[in-house]
DNA sequence: TTCGCCAGAGATAACGATAACAAAATGGTA
DNA sequence: TACCATTTTGTTATCGTTATCTCTGGCGAA
């Protein structure tokens, strides 16, 4: 209703309680020495004339923000969602927030997201992946913050990692077909360049299938990530109607590894007696739906535990060197497969 | 690698670039009148020196902050996400940013959120829902910014509001059922009073069944939200454990919807033969699900685009009161209903 | 009584950018 | 060539908070 013409400043609130601007400062802190007395006299006046917090200033002045950047491909993606929660969760205890942005899993969108979040000085910055732009490594190189990288094992990391090993998680699930005699496997998906997780684990199969000493050839593409579950539903389409003799499909997300699922169900194929479906990510959708589906969990939320832990270490002091942690991914073994 | 003993400043580029630090300001902003020859040799000294722009500094001086603040009730909802995306697109060609936080469907935590958010001091702010606690209605009243309330119609907005009435979007589907001779209606969730709009859709629910003169009171609860689609599944088992007669079912939510579909799946019960069922929110599952989900399409997209819209206007000073933006969201007929 | 200690409060200056105003350089024209 | 309009650059002061140092008064020990 009313806008005032000016917002009140803590000068405003320190002449109302009759106090200094430096008391009022003090006032809104947790350990700072005020009676209290003054304290509660000092949030009074401050209610009394609307005044809220400039965080602007007080980051300017202490050189401080307390909040911690990250970066994920996509804002609606229940894998990486997990992550931002286990990290949040990590951080909250230490009073840091988390400004979050995502790069729609393209590179050269994570270079402009990382340099706006540099711009407004995070203590701390997490990305997702391992591969970057030569700029976009050279900011967090320079920036004087510790970086994690978060699902990925890159060969030369910026600073501390907590990931997995795609191709290694995907290669589990290859050894695990074979081991019950299922030889002629495709893949669906991880075709786009811009997919990095998805490359790499397209590679995992690749490599896995050649060590098997079997034809890694029946890769069929799926679109630009996100890979949507129509995505995977024409991809399967395609995959019944050019390799029909196929015994397993690896998809490279649960998501899509439903939309596949789905176009059998359209087509009266059943899974898994004609063919077997595996998908990644262990997303919710995985364990419900009928057949439920056997998939890989890369323990998302430990992900986020675990960056958390480590930036509350380095930033104490205690974490010298640049640390890798690197978690093992649970292959979870259900009903849309042997 | 290095971490330099303190980070460049506009001084310092300016010093080495041979000119004033505030023509190094404007070197760094688009529309700034700076000639070529000298923004070019101040880009480059700033690069030499691996200096990086200082919002904080930046934002406390011009007293802009060019963000939006956005609070969704959860990070993991393509819905809320599609809504970001709509908001963030129409927001980008004026240059604001979004920041976004989660409430965690509580409106509690909204209220930390929103005064958290306030001390950022954002151009304008964006909150889902239109029920707050007191005091985060007084901060927004208070804010001196454009707020908008989205995906709801409240009787008493705090300012503007582009949202649809989640009762008369329920109330449509009961009618089409209703039109096509079915008249034992369940529903299932809303109970938690924590799920603002869920306990709309299934008030809604209620008086569209009583308009018609028919029983309200196949309801059954689902948890608290987000509801998951085990809790759909769950409650859909309770259903056709007590009320074996139903003939149709509304969820809460698409994500309900279809852990009930799976629930009918594994107990061999026919959708829609035996048993009709409809969602809500037209995620991707919907449409590709077998057999697909009927359900309702709240313009999640549009809603942020129209916001966005909205905002530009306000900042413009183009449009003057509060306005109210009543979509229309659209029924889906699919396969799991006549 | 005297001294030292410490919690509580104030005074001053500064964080790094830029708004506002001022001056200098540039270019076109009579 | 002289002059005015425009563009480019510089100077000064300041945004609101807080780091840092200083000061005061109360209290206990010697």
């Amino acid at each position: 209703m009313s806008t005032p013409r000016k917002a009140p400043t803590m000068a405003d609130v320190a002449r109302l309680a009759g106090v200094s601007p430096m008391t009022v400062s003090r006032a809104f802190k947790r350990d700072a020495s005020v009676s209290d007395a003054t304290r509660s006299a000092i949030l009074e006046a401050a209610d009394s004339l609307g005044y809220v917090f400039d965080s602007t200033a007080s980051n300017l002045r202490s050189q401080r923000t307390d909040f911690v950047a990250v970066t994920i491909p996509s804002i609606n993606n229940a894998n990486f969602a997990d992550t931002v929660r286990g990290l949040s969760e990590g951080l909250k205890e230490r009073g840091l927030q988390i400004l979050l942005g995502y790069t729609d899993y393209d590179i050269q969108e994570e270079e402009r997201l990382v340099e706006q979040l540099l711009r407004r000085r995070p203590e701390a910055i997490v990305v997702t992946g391992g591969r970057h732009t030569p700029r976009t490594r050279r900011l967090l190189e320079n920036a004087g913050i510790p970086v994690i990288e978060t699902w990925d094992l890159p060969d030369n990391p910026v600073g501390h990692v907590v990931g997995f090993s795609n191709a290694a998680a995907v290669r589990s699930m290859v050894d695990h077909f074979v081991s019950v005699g299922i030889t002629r496997i495709a893949f669906i998906g991880g075709d786009a360049d811009r997919d990095t997780r998805g490359t790499d684990r397209r590679a995992g199969f690749i490599a896995a299938m050649q060590a098997h000493g079997l034809d890694p050839d029946r890769l069929i593409a799926a679109g630009t990530p996100p890979i949507s579950m129509r995505e995977g539903a024409d991809a399967m389409g395609r995959l019944l109607d050019t390799l029909p003799d196929t015994q397993a499909v690896i998809c490279v997300s649960d998501l899509s590894a439903f939309g596949a699922l789905t176009e059998c169900q359209r087509r009266g194929v059943n899974v898994p007696g004609q063919i077997a479906v595996a998908g990644f990510g262990d997303y919710e959708i995985a364990g419900i739906c009928v057949p439920s589906l056997t998939t890989i969990n890369p323990l998302p939320r430990e992900i986020g535990k675990r960056a958390a832990e480590l930036i509350l270490d380095v930033l104490d002091g205690t974490q010298a060197g640049p640390a890798t942690i690197a978690l093992e991914p649970i292959l979870m073994r259900r009903q849309s497969s042997p």
